[in-house]
RNA sequence: GCCGGAGUGGCGGAAUGGUAGACGCACACGACUCAAAAUCGUGUAUCGCAAGGUGUGAGAGUUCGAGUCUCUCCUCCGGCACCA
């Protein structure tokens, strides 16, 4: 075949006729396993795609061509989210519809994905934007409604001023809007509220539900995972009740419930916080002796924007609520009562119990106000290293101090014994307080005597190990205290004995030197910081002194003062009402008296009117309020109103993927034969950025159609992965603003989409951001030439070669794996070795075009074609590999001297260790290293490797 | 701060504890050509004339053998974050 390679010529020929043989229409059928392979499909905006788009549908189209030819019934929708806020934004500048902006980009879209040659059924094509589609998302909502999971509230919401609209708390990133950038408000206003709160518990333990077989529910990227575990935010802790009373008296005036997770620090309770917006702080208000101040407190805190609030960096502010007093519940301790905004009003109960020596917020705003540090946990340390403690033997209990000396340069005193450098300290003798053991031992170990003790870091420091000099194991309790060296005078001391040395050195440093194993490690570095945010051993605690604390203890704390054990979620409802025109109706109407009346089953959909002006306005309605003909009606004399704020954006999207399964069904959401039949989807591709919402919604309605039998499966989604971002060749994101876009249909025009769909799962592993680099397209249509090329070089009696079933096996592998760079570096390898072979059998080019197929689908279907084939090479069957024609007949061994390669051999496999090592005695070139009885070892691989280890010192 | 992931040539990257750098890009030289492109061939971690040495973010450890396992640290990316 002289026939030039021409993607232009070829490419637009099969894509027509795959079509009109319709090859890829799904139909259900028992007869072959299903699989069910989705893309997170586009929202159309108006700039078309750029290369970075069709990376994750290239993967799915490869996948679902393989998985088609190995003889699974495949389901490979498409379609389009186009609901929502960019779409809107994209008419009201085109000054059109968006109806008809969201057209006329679907239509661009499908243009583009059409040239890809990809293998979508679209007669499975869904929209969320048509009546007939989110009729069911209305439908959704009504049910929803009505088992009380939809709700109207009034409450302050996230309101972005520049989109003129309230906000899901999961459209906020830093405070600010996620689409437009603009900080959003607190606005107090009426919204509709979807309760997933009530879905927490369950969307956070199916993260790591387990089936049946022991496999995980979900296949999912451990960091999607994660970011849903850190998004749903779940905390088990205990709710206390703290009384107040007025200062002086013991009236007790009110009730003040906190929520903490380190109940067992309630001994260690300096004061109590309420946040500004908490309930009793109008009671209290009243109570106060500085009801000015705190007055002033709240109205400048009310002025704060969301990010001012929440700035960690900021300093903390506060006022105390001066004339009322907290009681401890577990030592009847009276405490002053503060207001700050540190503490959040919708967060657990909105009042905290402070305890700074635990806590590191709770310090910062003590230090600041100058309130008590109460330690009640005590550090517990167990040595590391040689100082382990061991099993089974005696445990002396002594009391220690542990001193960090410093001297006037900012240099710290270290001991450095042979074998492990410590800070220094020693043993408190009967009758000696621990500062007389410091200065003393500060004395006899170093000689300094002009020492002045400044301050007791902590009283208890526990710490249990091995020591070596008693042969026992020791539990100390560890005073700590701060010493600065006043002058340089050195009297005689047990250094001159030469047991040990003492050390200067900078502050800075001192970490460097201790082993991280030991309890002095530690010790310093309470020092820097020094409060225990960590478990310790319970102190200053009554009755529960010496306790580890745990769970257990919180718990025994928690139930001794008559608190409850409670579980926190930083999950918020999802706030579903936009004051926006472009999104599905809400299908309700409220009457003369406010009442909501949901539309009947039957009246939907409750279509969007068209309207000429639909700008949001900046009232907090929605503009629908302002087309009364659509609003409002009459019936038997009552007075209507529609329901006027419409869906977000992510409403139709949180369900499409049953649509697929049966989109024209106009009597149900999914016909349950056709639901059971595609089951959950068996892999689900796009960008990490859906973890905390699409993926999160999604799942939560598919829980929410299990629990009202909609559908039969707990998860919408089996296996997901991500595919990486493609930036352009700087390094930034593609952007129209950058001037950076690579255009796909340049890309075909000039390489073909067969190079650019190679290239593309070629760029390196699929989950990885890569920039793009044009150049390599160039590598991949190489590789394309060369395959075409190779075709002429067909005989039907060559013999088959060697590397082929070693090919098929890691080619399928790999493409199963979602490891399509190795998959297509194999091919090429494959063609490489090919190329220098005298000729090519039939049955080997068969094969690798079958391999090549899912990646270059026309090229593949062209050059099946000219080898003599009937039918489309699509709808053939993947090769498979004969175990026993994997390996070579011959294998490279690595002949290593002392762990070192020095030499290879190229030898016939399976041979016995003995056979090799006098074959590598034979060796010239490894003659200089083996000399006749000084082997001492031989590690032998199989087929790999020989490692002779040689006693060369020997000599 | 907490959690997750990653650090390998000029670049993208490969490597069940067993020859580090496969495959591709780029580059250099050679062939073909009047010439260029395309194509084909050869070479390309680093120091060294060589023998050989050194090399996978840094340091330690386990091992006959470590990019791979363990520990400490550094850097980058992503998520969460005044969530008590």
């Amino acid at each position: 075949m002289t026939r030039q390679y021409d993607p232009k010529d070829i490419e637009p020929k099969w894509q027509k006729a795959w079509e009109k043989q319709g090859i890829y229409a799904t139909k259900e059928t028992a007869d072959k396993p299903k699989y069910y392979v989705l893309d997170m499909f586009p929202y159309p905006s108006g700039e078309g795609l750029h290369v970075g788009h069709p990376k994750g549908y290239i993967a799915t189209d490869v996948i679902s061509r393989m998985k088609r030819m190995q003889g699974f019934n495949v389901l490979h929708p498409m379609g389009f989210d186009a609901f929502g806020l960019p779409a809107e934004q994209y008419a009201i500048k085109m000054k059109t519809n968006p109806a008809v902006a969201v057209e006329k980009n679907v239509a661009r879209y499908k243009k583009q994905l059409e040239i890809l040659g990809f293998d979508y059924d679209w007669s499975r094509e869904v929209n969320t934007t048509d009546p007939k589609y989110y009729k069911w998302t209305q439908w959704i909502f009504l049910k929803l409604l009505e088992k009380g999971l939809a709700e109207e509230r009034y409450e302050p919401i996230n309101w972005c001023p520049v989109d003129k609209t309230g906000l899901a708390n999961e459209d906020i990133e830093d405070g600010k809007c996620e689409r437009c950038g603009a900080v959003v408000e607190k606005r107090l206003m009426k919204q509709w509220v979807l309760k997933i709160t009530q879905y927490a518990d369950r969307l956070l333990s199916d993260l790591d539900a387990k089936k049946e077989d022991g496999t995980p529910l979900l296949d999912w990227p451990e960091s999607i995972k994660e970011s849903q575990r850190n998004w749903i935010g779940r905390s088990e802790g205990a709710e206390i009740d703290f009384k107040l009373i007025e200062a002086g008296s013991k009236n007790e005036i009110a009730c003040a419930t906190v929520f903490t997770t380190r109940a067992d620090t309630l001994f260690g309770v300096t004061y109590v916080v309420l946040a500004p917006e908490h309930s009793l702080v109008a009671e209290l208000l009243e109570k106060s002796s500085n009801k000015k101040e705190i007055e002033a407190y709240i109205s400048m805190t009310k002025a704060k924007t969301e990010i001012d609030r929440t700035d960690t960096t900021k300093e903390k502010t506060g006022v105390e609520l001066k004339g009322v007093r907290a009681i401890n519940p577990a030592n009847n301790e009276e405490v002053p009562v503060w207001i700050a905004d540190y503490v959040l009003a919708d967060y657990g109960t909105g009042a905290v119990m402070a305890v700074p020596a635990h806590d590191e917020r709770d310090f910062v705003f003590a230090k600041k106000f100058a309130l008590p540090i109460k330690h009640v946990v005590a550090p517990y340390h167990i040595q590391g290293g040689k100082h382990v403690p061991r099993e089974g033997i005696e445990t002396l209990t002594r009391r220690t101090v542990t001193v960090i000396l410093e001297n006037k340069k900012n240099e710290v005193l270290i001991i450095a014994e042979p074998d492990t450098t410590t800070l220094l300290g020693g043993g408190i003798e009967e009758g000696e307080m621990p500062t007389e053991t410091a200065l003393r031992e500060i004395k006899e170990e170093t000689g300094y005597a002009d020492v002045e003790v400044k301050e007791t870091i902590l009283d208890n420091f526990f710490a249990k190990g091995y020591r070596y000099t008693k042969g026992k194991n020791t539990f100390t309790n560890d005073y700590i205290i701060h010493a600065v060296l006043k002058s340089d005078t050195q009297e005689k001391s047990e250094i001159d004995e030469g047991r040990h040395h003492i050390k200067w050195v900078p502050k800075e440093n001192v970490l460097n030197e201790i082993p991280h194993t030991h309890s002095h490690y530690e010790i310093f570095k309470l020092f820097l910081k020094p409060h225990h945010t960590g478990d310790g051993l319970l102190v200053n605690s009554c009755s529960f002194d010496g306790k580890n604390s745990s769970d257990e203890v919180r718990k025994e704390i928690t139930k001794h003062v008559g608190g409850r054990w409670v579980t926190k979620y930083k999950l918020r409802d999802w706030v579903f009402s936009r004051q926006r025109y472009w999104g599905e109706p809400i299908p309700v109407v409220h009457d003369e008296n406010g009442l909501v009346i949901p539309l009947k089953e039957e009246d939907l959909p409750l279509e969007l009117p068209m309207v000429e002006h639909y700008e949001p306005t900046d009232t907090g309605e929605s503009p629908l309020a302002n087309i009364p003909e659509w609003a409002e009606f009459e019936v038997d004399g009552y007075k209507f109103k529609r329901e006027t704020n419409t869906m977000p954006q992510w409403a139709g999207s949180s369900w499409y993927y049953l649509r697929y399964m049966d989109p024209h069904n106009d009597t149900t959401l999914v016909d349950s034969e056709k639901e059971k039949y595609w089951n959950s989807v068996d892999l689900y591709v796009g960008g990490a950025e859906h973890a905390t919402r699409h993926l999160i919604y999604a799942r939560f309605w598919h829980k929410f159609l299990y629990d009202i039998g909609v559908v039969s499966t707990l998860e919408p989604f089996t296996k997901l992965a991500n595919q990486g971002l493609i930036t352009a060749s700087d390094g930034r994101k593609m952007s129209k603003r950058w001037g950076n876009v690579v255009n796909p249909d340049e890309m075909v025009d000039t390489f073909g989409a067969d190079s650019m769909r190679l290239y593309e799962m070629f760029m390196g592993p699929f989950d990885q951001a890569i920039a793009w680099n044009t150049n390599g397209v160039v590598g991949t249509r190489r590789f394309i030439e060369k395959v075409w090329k190779l075709s002429s070089k067909v005989t039907h009696d060559a013999p088959s070669h060697p590397a082929l079933h070693r090919t098929i096996k890691k080619v399928s592998e790999d493409i199963a794996g979602m490891k399509f760079n190795t998959a297509i570096s194999s091919m090429m390898i494959f063609v490489n070795d090919l190329e220098k072979a005298a000729s090519v059998s039939c049955a080997d080019m068969e094969a690798l075009l079958k391999l090549l197929a899912p990646f270059a689908p026309h090229v593949a279907e062209e050059l099946w074609e000219v080898l003599g084939n009937e039918g489309s090479i699509h709808l053939s069957s993947w090769p498979t590999f004969d175990t026993s024609k994997l390996e070579e007949d011959e294998v490279t061994i690595a002949v290593q001297i002392n762990g070192k390669t020095r030499e290879t051999m190229r030898v016939a496999r399976n041979l016995d260790e003995q056979v090799v090592v006098d074959m590598a005695k034979g060796s010239e070139g490894l003659k200089k290293w083996i000399k006749e009885g000084q082997i001492k070892r031989v590690i032998w691989v199989k087929n790999r490797l020989l490692n002779l280890i040689i006693d060369l010192s020997a000599e």
